[in-house]
DNA sequence: CTAAAAAATTAAACTGGTTGAAGAAATTAT
DNA sequence: ATAATTTCTTCAACCAGTTTAATTTTTTAG
């Protein structure tokens, strides 16, 4: 049934025969996570990408003041790691942990390459993911520079309506790189008008 | 000679053989951009990938109040182009011009997926450079939201040193998200300790 | 259900970075 | 070479967003 969520997620971009799925689902691994446990910490090596059916992940980095910055949030249907750790095998600079009770599918690097060699086209679904992802990083970075903190805020809650219910809003402010007290300030002043 | 640039980049991630290194130069056509030409503008599509065997693009955005913010500049042995333009074919935000003479090999949709076809083993290679490119990214994301403007800076020209002897300060500020006016004080402050 | 902990709000003082304007220096075109 | 244009510098007034700290509200754990 939630798996039905990754096919989906597929069959966007490429199509599976049946075997080829099972392939897939043979080489996938089940694990859940409860909210606030860690997946990866800095300074451990990401051994895996991981698929959300249920929950939501933030990955995030701890300045030298202690301060967290949101690198990026996922929700169901979405893919997140550490994809330099895991590309390069080195240590990450990165946590990823749990907004929420979280349901994953994991796969590990030699299963992944397995995957590739053994049905090519996975490689090609795994550099269109990629590319999206790319592409929304780049918009981020775009916004980031051209918006007003007023205008990031109002463009994440139109884009994300569902997660900025679902998480405090400080994670919002550590995503959109300002303090929550600002982006109390914010909603107040929003709110008036 | 300067053909070999790219065949290094290459080389440093998949092994060509002769026949299909030929493939790959008969799909790819030289251009040259003289200094401030445009190789791409906001509502163009963004046609070809583009390597540069010599000079240096800017890749930017022109905001409402008409400022222009730097998504990423590219230099000898980079690769630059939309890519969300390029693979969805949809017209950019962006513009492309050169900050020097430039010279470019440029290959197309059409010629990059016969190339793909051909020889599977690019695929895996535009995979790796899309993966660079993104961890690039995510590090400036993080940098963004992490770093001061002076920390920055630094970073900038401790990363690229070349960089900023061949490109106006402005660009730089464009780039790091900051005003000329202001970059000029941080240069003087810092030359000042 | 209650106590404890975490998150959100408010206000005031403060700071990092902007704005505008004017002159100096460097680059470009003729 | 010279004029025209673009870039860089400097200064002072200004503003967007931070900081600190106290209070309230919400969430979590037992």
């Amino acid at each position: 049934m939630k798996d039905e969520l990754l096919l989906e997620n597929i069959e966007r971009y490429i199509h599976l025969e049946k075997e080829e799925a099972n392939l897939l689902y043979s080489l996938l691994t089940p694990r859940s996570l409860k909210k606030k446990a860690f997946l990866l910490r800095q300074g451990e090596i990401c051994k895996t990408e991981n698929f959300i059916t249920k929950g939501c992940l933030r990955m995030y980095s701890i300045d030298e003041g202690g301060f967290e910055h949101i690198v990026m949030f996922g929700v169901e249907g979405w893919w997140v790691s550490d994809l330099f750790s895991f590309f390069t095998e080195t240590t990450s600079e990165y946590y990823i942990d749990a907004l929420e009770d979280t349901e994953l599918l994991q796969i590990s690097k030699p299963d992944l390459e397995r995957l590739y060699e053994q049905v090519p086209k996975f490689e090609r679904f795994f550099r269109i993911l990629l590319q999206n992802a790319f592409v929304a990083q780049q918009r981020r970075i775009n916004q980031n520079l051209s918006f007003t903190a007023e205008q990031r805020y109002l463009d994440f809650i139109k884009k994300y309506p569902q997660l900025e219910q679902r998480i405090p809003q400080k994670q919002v402010a550590a995503y959109l790189g300002f303090t929550p007290v600002f982006l109390s300030m914010l909603r107040k002043k929003l709110s008036r008008q």
